[in-house]
DNA sequence: CGAACGCTTGAGAGGCATCAAGAAACGTGG
DNA sequence: CCACGTTTCTTGATGCCTCTCAAGCGTTCG
């Protein structure tokens, strides 16, 4: 088998044939490295690669011109960076390094034959992408109404969720390598409120926290309080295109 | 010439072949017309079909335990509806005709012969949601980050955008159906906030209202203010696959 | 060992939600 | 075409939540 990051999250959806796993694992040949805070990929600068995430975390923001910045997005090890931004000639955001990092970059034409010979692959970035738009809502929802302890502790459902699929979150234990700061810029908040949203939700008993590493206790009566859904473990492919 | 509004909207973005605008005629066979205030699709229903808006306004909106409701999409002529549902088997979100209505529905099992047909359209869906994206961002931008003033004035700049790629905003005018209830659901304020936002808009000499009719005065100078850009203008399809 | 960086806590200010009530516009049926 | 009820808009008063500013502490890393 390949070790492929990519791979490895698709599996976990349907089942891929050989030829579909030759041919993802083709766009992981190439490896880049960056440090914590390194940018990959500066606002405005051309968006002709598409990365496949090996190992860390990356994410995805904007600032705007009173300094404040917004995290748009979040990468982790086998996700695809850069589609969001195909329709664009250059990024509308800046990617920046979240923890050290291994990329393997594509350049977006590849994905032409791919969208020509590969009709079931596409359906599926397809249904990722309005995966990741029903989290966009479920975070507006969060942005426009919820308390600030509250979208703390739906992001941290959230990131749960995400790294579940790819196996990186064992048990109730996951890691967490943002700082309070850029939790903040994710879900809309000052650093001084995130603490204290993580500290109430701390003295509630609903997390834990040891270094960088982050339990949810109860995830399911969390889960319920602030009415959290997992978007991401499964996607109806009866409407895929069939193998040949 | 056919007159079907999603070749009128694709047309904007890249010259559609004689047998692309056959195939998308024929999801607009059957019509279904609805009043103001139905319910289209309800939140937890089968996502079985996919709509062509032919006239009129919908949006989709989900609702929270405390009664609290977000408009998390709002369609116009020519959009399609229930992409974002697609790898979903039941509706995460309801839609609820905002105007009169005239839909056109089709099996999204329709789908599987454009995926492997017509990887060009497919390649063309694909930009329009990162659009669709971009633009999520700029409101979670807003909801998070922006007074109640800037919100509102920037979600007339984006309705009016959406409206003139199909033609539906001339010159500086455009139509506003939606109550300042709600707006206040698509943007994240209660009516009241929504209210005194627009007319502080409108004591600034930004916004005039005549009727359901919205004129934005000057709408460079308040894009600029509100750092606002039009992402649905031009998509790059340099990645899109060629025709055969 | 020193300097960033990140976390924690307090105090004060401001903006938006909420509650409430009246005015205007709309629609519907007699 | 008018009368009445409903929806929508408008405005004021009050309170709460989060932001901002500020300072101290702990930790990590060069």
């Amino acid at each position: 088998m390949t070790n492929s990051c990519l791979v490895a999250k698709l599996s976990h959806y349907i089942n891929l044939t050989a030829t579909e796993c030759v041919l993802l694992a083709r766009l992981e040949e190439a490896t880049e490295h960056y440090s914590r805070r390194d940018i990959v990929l500066d606002q405005g600068a051309e968006t002709s690669d598409i990365y496949v995430v090996k190992t860390g975390w990356l994410y995805g923001h904007v600032r705007n011109s009173d300094g404040v910045d917004l995290i748009a997005e979040i990468f982790y090890p086998g996700d695809l960076v850069g589609l969001s931004q195909l329709a664009f000639e250059t990024s509308t955001v800046c990617y920046t390094a979240a923890t050290d990092l291994a990329l393997c970059p594509f350049p977006k034409n590849s994905l032409k034959t791919i969208f020509i010979e590969q009709p079931r692959l596409v359906a599926l970035f397809f249904a990722f992408t309005t995966l990741e738009r029903a989290t966009m809502i479920d975070r507006l929802r969060a942005m426009g109404q919820m308390s600030a302890r509250d979208c703390v502790g739906l992001f941290f459902l959230q990131t749960k969720a995400r790294l579940s699929i790819t196996g990186l979150a064992t048990g109730r234990w996951f890691p967490m390598p943002l700082s309070q700061e850029l939790i903040g810029n994710a879900v809309g908040l000052s650093t001084v409120s995130v603490n204290r949203a993580i500290r109430q939700l701390e003295a509630e008993g609903h997390i834990r926290r040891e270094g960088r590493m982050l339990e949810i206790m109860r995830p399911e009566i969390l889960g319920r309080e602030l009415e959290f859904f997992d978007r991401h473990y499964k996607v109806d492919s009866s409407w895929f295109p069939n193998l040949d």
